[in-house]
DNA sequence: CCTTTTCTGTAGTGGTCGATACACAATAAT
DNA sequence: ATTATTGTGTATCGACCACTACAGAAAAGG
């Protein structure tokens, strides 16, 4: 067992609220006076337990991705077909950003806009979160591609980076205040295109 | 002619100065310091002639779209053709996100995304322009309607919200990096989407 | 000339930023 | 009980934020 005073705080609910805090105001807009009073806590406590704003930050994305933010990177694999999955990655993404009582949009997106460029920690953070997800996106069409789907183009790369620019595009109509109507009639739109352009 | 002391700068290309850094580093993160450095003139300079941080921004943003911002509006209107309307606006948007020696992205996306929402004034203005925006593409695709081209979907406000989202999502990529060939396949793709669809 | 008007440069305002020094409290090991 | 270790609360730190008071400089009107 650990051997000084023990923590205050559960380091869970903690990251919880500092995902929600982030979500909702982005990276640079939440200071760590709005953190220390959404946590409960002081911040000498938090700096202990995470060590600074941006390592918080990239602890709370973690968490993001592993619990709500996620969920569309598993619905594209785990759908049987590169349609299916992309037809799931889109839909997840828009119960994600319009999700009622959670903040809109999607984190990542909106710290990548509004973090200043030179808190590197953060930024290089961001990158390697944005690789990954169009790298699983490209890692799927190109298994499509070899099991000889359908797709809407040969171009694998071009795909990927097309279906995740919709992602981008979602993310921002969300925060922009589009509803969750709007965006899924955008995504049936989406879907249609590929319809049309696989079966040519 | 004016009485007092001349003006020791030209307005206008301090607004220009303005609105290239607020493209660049979005609005929370350009600070008073930041502009009155690049404009070369004192604070009180700046606030004389514009009144505050957030009046500035709106002037350069103004200014934004009347230069350079405004070219993929008047090219969507400007086109015979609904199809040709929407391709030359996502192609214009293409190269202004990605013009090289100018800031990368849409300065009004950044700054969507990076404006603290108690800025009441900046928050109004952004709000405004992206209504206008969306109404100049509805418009331009009901009167195409109207006339009797073929379009991808009879929902003309579904169409609208659905460009407009490949607009944003165009600028988020662009901001994160991708490269101006990259975004011309991503629309090659799209423009594919609408023939396919319209052919049915 | 002198007055009026307008702009500029210096030098700050109070406030908030992220991050900490330090004393003390609370636990475990000895 | 003593010591070692770790977390908490108070009370800041210097840096930067948007913004401005004030005095002097530069023009026009008299």
């Amino acid at each position: 067992m650990g051997r000084g005073r023990p923590r205050g705080f559960d380091r869970d609910e903690a990251l919880d609220r500092a995902m929600r805090l982030f979500w909702t105001r982005g990276y640079q807009d939440t200071s760590i006076a709005d953190l220390t009073d959404a946590l409960g806590i002081g911040s000498p406590s938090l700096y202990a337990a995470f060590g600074s704003k941006a390592a918080l930050f990239c602890a709370a994305a973690d968490r993001y991705q592993e619990s709500d933010g996620g969920r569309p990177g598993i619905a594209l694999l785990a759908a049987p077909t590169a349609r299916a999955g992309v037809e799931a990655l889109l839909r997840e993404n828009v119960a994600l950003f319009t999700h009622r009582g959670g903040p809109r949009g999607c984190l990542l997106t909106r710290a990548t806009l509004s973090c200043p460029p030179d808190d590197a920690t953060v930024v290089a953070y961001l990158e390697r979160s944005r690789r990954e997800r169009l790298t699983a996106l490209r890692t799927r069409l190109k298994a499509a591609a070899a099991a000889g789907e359908p797709l809407p183009s040969d171009d694998v790369d071009t795909l990927a980076q097309h279906y995740d620019a919709q992602v981008q595009g979602l993310a921002v109509r969300a925060l922009e205040g589009a509803t969750r109507p709007v965006l899924q009639r955008t995504v049936d739109l989406t879907m249609a295109g590929w319809d049309a352009l696989a079966a040519r």
